[in-house]
This record gives C-alpha cells, structure tokens and sequence, in this order.
DNA sequence: CGTCTATTTGAATGTACTCAAAAGCGGTGG
DNA sequence: CCACCGCTTTTGAGTACATTCAAATAGACG
C-alpha cells in the first residue's frame, strides 16, 4: 500500500478532505526512511517536523541525570510523533527518537505546516484533535501510574497495544512502564505460571 | 484586584488583545463562587466550561476501582482548569473537582468559546498554546514519574509550586504525588533531620 | 471546649531494585 | 552448517523503597 494512501486514511479519520486538497497535502510531505538504530531527532536538535510512521517502529526517549534511558513513547504504523514542544518553541529537544526496525515515514515541516493551515483551515481543526487526543493519552497514563503496580501496568499496555507487545524489545517496554527489565521478566514468569 | 483584571493580564501573556476585543472577550465570562469542599464538576457531568481561577484553590481527582482517590492537578490563582476531555466530546467526566478553599472562577462556555474563536480569532491561538503547555507538563509529569523516586518527586513539587505547597494538604500532595500520607509525612522528618 | 480530621510514629509486610551470573537467541563469518 | 560473538532475557540473593495497619498526637473548626 501507497504510503501516501495510509496517511490519507488517517487523516480523513478525524477530517474530510476534497480530491485537490488532498493533492495539496500530499505536496507538501517528505518521506523518508530511517534504518534499524539510527535517530530521527537527537538531544540537542531542534524538531522541525511533525512526522507519520507508515511503516516500522520509532522509539522516542530521554537520559536521565544518571544516565538512564527513559522510553516515553512509541510510534509503529499509523502514529504520529515528533518533539511538539521543540516544533513549537524552536528549543532543541531532550529527546532522542530511534528506529527499532527499518522504518518509513512522511514528514510536514513547520514552515509547510503554517502553509497547509493558511490554505487548507480544516488541517488546523486536524492537528488540534491530534494535539488533544494526545493529551488525553497522556492523562490516561499518569492516572494509570498513580492507581496501578507494574504488574497492573503491564498488563494494560498488552491490552492497549497487542501487536506491538511482541515487536518491541522487553527492556524497552520496561523502560515504558518504569521499571528494570528483570522485574518485568519476573512478572512475565509470574503470569505465566497461572 | 478586580478578577477581570486578573483573566486579561493571564490572556496578555500569550496574545495581545485590543480594547474592544478585551471588552468583547470579558462580556462572553460567567463569574462563579465556589465554597470550601463544594465541587465544581462532578464524575458523570459533561464538563461545559473551561475555567479560569481568580481566587482560592482546586484539586482534580478521579476515584479508581479500589475507591481510593487520585489527586491529578491543583488549581489556584492564575491557573486554568476543566475536563478537556468531556468538554470537546460530551462525553461525561471521570474526574471531580473540588474547591480546597472558598474559591472564584471565571467561565467560558463552549459556546461562547466558539463565537469567541469566530470574532476574536486570536483566541484560537491563545488556547491552542494553552493546550500545548498543559501538554509539554504532562509530558514533563511523565518522565518524572519514570525517572525519580518519591523524595525527588516531592522536592521537585514543592520547588515547582513554592507557596502552593503550604495551602494544600499532605495527604492531597502525597496523593498527586502518587504515594501513601504516611510515607510523605516520613520523608519529610527525615529531609528536616538533614 | 469538644469533635473531627490530618499528621505522625512504628512495626510488619510487600513491591521493586541492584548486582552478579547463567541461559537463550540472532546474526555473522569461517 | 556450525561456532562464536554480542546482546537480551532469565534467575536468584540481598537490599531499598514504599505500603498497610494500628495507635498516638496535633490541628482546625464550629
């Protein structure tokens, strides 16, 4: 499938478009693709993209003062990601983004975004949805924290994301879910025997 | 203060209004007083406003499975709050809202929101940027969450809201906080001792 | 002043981490 | 095709962080 036809596909879940804006939109995307274990944005970069995964999977994190990693979120097919904070605010980013598998995705850069918007209105109520579904998510998650073990934790992320439990590297998942990756092959024992 | 006053000098800090637009803006406010331990949104309510607090203080939580409660963000002076989520879908909220102390707000509807964004169109700017901060500390939240323990997570809180602290009561900080009053009362004895 | 709620204190317990080592698994080169 | 290398996952022991439960103390408010 036409990676151009998947990322229509999502938008037109939360807008309709005509035929020519379609086109327009179209024109103004980059694709690009990022092989297993390069960066799509490093710490100290500004983002200039907003970026749509059409095939592959992106993991973004942080380091924290010791050193750690930090996963804070994964994009496979479908998703969105990019540093909103830094598209906005030209700040360089805190985030690395990484791919975990050979990965293609459309890029819409910021000054082509502010194009779109003053050409196509209806893409400004589209990136306000995504901005707020997004935010949704994440209230999801820091209630999720504040009421559930990891045990509890994990469970809802195979839930939430079924395929995408087998696809990713357990240490990134306990990364996610913060905690160390042999606690979480603890609990998988655990779970299992029952 | 007058707390139209207030609102205005809070909107001037992302967009700037003219005299007529800040009259228009002000005529499209409800004020509302809400009394210590009264709620100003309750679980099942659509949530029809977005809320800017003048005076006083507001805790958000939701109750989990288990009954207990989860404090997810204090309100006060300067801030602004509401159910984003039941606002934009009518769905009804999973989150109370309380007054800690005798409280007034002012209220946007989301009606008039709409006509707002229709003559004021810098609105849409305004609470886009709104949206987009309350996003960047989510995202901040999260990644403390992920990366600290409960003593870093408290000192953080109380460097992050200096005199906010002293109004709201330890068992509602431990509750944001995500851990048990007892625990928070303990590490506080001990970061005295030090 | 009395009552109700919040905070403190302590002991016992559970949850999750650290460190170290072994086992498993995938890719690569001989 | 197999052997080896590097990385991930598993296992276990010891420890640290945080909770539960119960009771005492302190504070706030009518």
């Amino acid at each position: 499938m036409d990676n151009t036809v998947l990322i229509l596909t999502n938008v037109s879940k939360l807008i309709a478009l005509l035929p020519d804006e379609e086109a327009y939109f179209i024109s103004l995307l980059q694709p690009k693709a990022i092989k297993r274990k390069d960066f799509l944005l490093q710490v100290g970069d500004v983002c200039h993209y907003e970026t749509f995964v059409c095939k592959g999977c992106l993991r973004s994190y942080y380091i924290d003062d010791e050193g750690v990693e930090h996963n804070t979120l994964f994009a496979v097919e479908d998703w969105w990601t990019g540093d909103l904070y830094s598209l906005i605010t030209h700040n360089p980013s805190r985030y690395f983004i990484e791919a975990l598998e050979d990965t293609e995705v459309l890029q819409i850069s910021k000054s082509n975004l502010e194009l779109l918007y003053l050409n196509v209105p209806k893409f400004e109520r589209f990136f306000r949805l995504l901005l707020q579904n997004a935010y949704v998510a994440q209230e999801q998650r820091i209630v999720q924290n504040l009421s559930s073990n990891a045990e509890e934790r994990y469970k809802a992320f195979l839930q939430r994301y079924p395929q995408t439990g087998q696809r990713i590297a357990q240490k990134h998942i306990a990364s996610y879910l913060g905690i160390t990756p042999e606690f979480l092959s603890m609990l998988r024992r655990k779970t299992m025997e029952r």
